[in-house]
DNA sequence: GCGCTTATAGTCAATAAGACTTTAAGGTGT
DNA sequence: ACACCTTAAAGTCTTATTGACTATAAGCGC
């Protein structure tokens, strides 16, 4: 009963979807960040730093999209914490890190360019990260896939309307598997998720698509997951 | 930049099912701890305590787990991480708290009994609780019923073999409803989670059900949620 | 044996999913 | 203007899944 503090860091991972793929198809990729210092000094890493004193734990993640995209998110949810003994240099003091993803809209995600210190890189096909970071990620991969039946996952990848190809580009970079478009339509919109908004999305070189927003109501409480993490108290 | 550690706590929602519905329906409990002292004295919260130096997270879940009921868990998972600034009484110390859910065989959970600082409750219709720990017990109670599909909720809820009913009450428990026992038996069976161990419960006041085991091959690897947490390094 | 209970199997209709075809509605190029 | 491209959107057909229900099986207590 000595001294129970411990070293508390936040990560983030964040995505973006782009339209990188074979035949336009979009993939899912993130940013990372350079290790300067040891350990694992030169590697990649996920964005994050210790959690500042009088900061709540989705603020400090919301400072490393900040920090690293200069862009905010449009999801932002909590991943799990990871507190193992183990360190890589067994000299440091124990670190426990709560780990959060995000998402960027697309458009925007386009912007952030590699420098130096920071890479973007395909989801799929990482190489080793520092720490356990490539076990985060596919861990965050995982989630992202078995949360896409939601309606708030695909809607943080996308803007206020949009088409329903949009919405399956989302899909299949997320699932990482093409769809039928026809199918993929009929669902959708016997869901109920969807809203036709009247207008529809001119200037493309074929047929002009109607677009879309998500339904305000919620068609399902079975998938609620409340993270919110700055209301309450803790014990 | 000053001093960048916190207050660590671990808190577990440790539910058990019971036989204690209307015509012998299963329903989940839950073990809770009495406050005994401010904030929130006398009240029913989660089991839970802060975080030893050199412990592993999952430790401290386990510790909570042994102090509490005496027993050991068949299934321990991460939860969520709250880590809110605002706290009960406004003079102490910011406290983040990791939140594990686990679960007890039904058989040796009926054995926990109460006494003046412990109690079990339906995990449906509980009093307010300490702190903010009616929204993580709901919290925990969505996950569950998120989960279900995956053969290791249900395992973490039976002993090594058991009957389709038994699975069948299991399920019920968590979503809160009878389900038809042809369909459902037809459901498990052919969704190959199920291994025929070709015994049989003898005993029984009518004819006497066959025993399985769930089978070792894992049938989807969309519902894995790897939240190991004592072999990897953090960062 | 009879009557009780639950296990297990089977039926049937409604629904959903997957593969595929057809028609619509814009563009572009000559 | 017209053929021709592309994708949108709607429809067809077949097969799998689901839910409600019925029928038979196999134990027990009497």
């Amino acid at each position: 009963m000595t001294d129970q503090r411990v070293l508390l860091a936040v990560s983030t991972v964040i995505f973006t979807i782009r339209p990188t793929g074979e035949n336009g198809c979009h993939e899912l990729w993130l940013p990372l960040v350079r290790r300067i210092r040891d350990p694992y000094r030169g590697m990649w890493a996920l964005p994050g730093g210790p959690l500042r004193p009088n900061e709540a734990l989705e603020d400090s993640a919301l400072r490393d999209l900040t920090l690293t995209t200069g862009l905010a998110p449009t999801h932002l949810e909590q991943l799990a914490t990871f507190g193992g003994l183990t360190r890589s240099a067994g000299a440091e003091e124990r670190q426990v890190t709560v780990v959060y993803w995000a998402s960027l809209p697309p458009q925007e995600a386009a912007m952030g360019e590699n420098d130096i210190n920071v890479t973007w890189l395909r989801a799929t096909g990482l190489p080793d990260l520092a720490f356990d970071h490539s076990g985060i990620v596919t861990h965050a991969l995982d989630r992202l896939r078995n949360r896409i039946a939601e309606p708030t996952v695909a809607k943080a990848f996308l803007p206020e309307v949009f088409t329903i190809a949009a919405l399956r580009e989302v899909h299949e970079a997320i699932i990482g598997d093409p769809l039928d478009p026809a199918n993929f339509r009929r669902h959708v919109l016997s869901s109920g998720q969807l809203e036709d908004t009247g207008e529809r999305l001119e200037g493309t070189r074929h047929r002009p698509p109607k677009l879309y927003r998500f339904a305000s109501a919620k068609p399902s409480t079975l998938f609620s997951h409340p993270t919110s993490d700055r209301t309450e108290e803790t014990s």
